[in-house]
DNA sequence: CCCCTGCATTGATGTGGATCAGGAAGCATT
DNA sequence: AATGCTTCCTGATCCACATCAATGCAGGGG
């Protein structure tokens, strides 16, 4: 299970043999069957999850009980209520698995002592999130900028793989826009070729 | 000219007194005076800056020369095109400045071997990286299931001073929306009071 | 002092994508 | 084979916000 986390850090920063030894104990790995809960909205975020394998989504519920998808993880992807994680604060996100998943969960207090008594930790969560804000700007970017049909196919481009893990009606909701609208893109790309 | 930097990064972190000796020569200060860029789409971004006095606006231009403001910058705030200073591509965001400002550049070389010789800068930037994350991940929710009036709402209630300092069709663009809607927006929470 | 340029406001009109409604195909459960 | 669930498609209608256009006003430079 942890040969997927290690691969993930060792293409950011170095671990030595020690470390490696480490690691494991500050985390829990828990299995996942669909459609299982991971968070749910309300509940307070105790931990990080590290994907080592499968799927999953997180999600914002609207007023109308309608789900608004900020995020797919799988394998080599952290999901987590990443506000309620660090200020105790209820969890507006919910997260569930949309395959059968296994996942390695870090507590905060694990998470503190984890960046402090090993540096590459802290170098590799820097990095981590440095990166990850590079994709987060560039998709506000998108989400401001761009048509429905630019949306759809920067996804699809971005993320070839995906179309076949993920339905399409949760692609739509990802991208901020209905089924109806994604199926009639599809449609139009279809007949221009 | 330190001074905000150095409170800034011991709300997160403690600096002890050889730090704040080494830290200085890491930066190259720079004046700007309003309206002068300190990045133009098509350059490559070669720093980091810190804004220790004054308000920086960073922004892409679309197909018709529109700008679309990605981030409002003042005293605390970090700019750049992240990704262009880390993989140096060119950049696709502008940067300029909205009021005469005072900023603190750190170049590529320089951020590395900091991050290294300094682990309490590792540790800030990593904290620093992790709250953006939680913002960015807001931002990004509101962006895609917000009304325009949420929208316009939320940040006026979040950063009260904005509207102050920034003219209204820069709001506007912030915000995805037209100058026009955000003055009839306007208009409508006037007449309701 | 006047003209110019930039910004905010207001009204009229247009449109991309949402909403509402129906139906068909695939698949699992019984 | 029947039942129901999930996914996807297609058409008709609607609406939030954009676009287009005109006006007023403030500040700045000659």
């Amino acid at each position: 299970m942890f040969t997927e986390l290690f691969r993930h850090i060792e293409e950011k920063t170095a671990l030595t043999e020690a470390d490696k030894r480490g690691i494991p104990n500050f985390f829990v790995p828990k299995r996942l069957r669909k459609k299982q809960f991971l968070l749910q909205e309300g509940e307070y975020c105790r931990s990080l999850a590290f994907v080592a394998r499968g799927l999953l989504k997180s999600y914002t519920l609207d007023g109308g009980g309608q789900e608004h998808i900020s995020l797919f993880a799988w394998e080599g992807w952290w999901v987590s209520d990443f506000k309620s994680f660090l200020f105790d604060e209820k969890a507006i996100l919910s997260i569930d698995a949309l395959e059968q998943s296994e996942v390695l969960l870090i507590d905060r207090p694990n998470y503190e002592r984890l960046l402090v008594e090993v540096p590459a930790m802290e170098r590799y969560f820097r990095i981590l999130y440095q990166n990850s804000l590079v994709t987060k700007d560039r998709r506000l970017i998108v989400s401001n900028t761009y048509s429905a049909r630019e949306k759809y196919v920067q996804l699809i481009t971005t993320y070839p793989q995906i179309a076949q893990r993920v339905p399409q009606h949760l692609l739509a909701s990802f991208l901020g826009l209905t089924p109806e609208t994604v199926s009639r893109i599809k449609k139009d790309i279809r007949e221009e070729a």
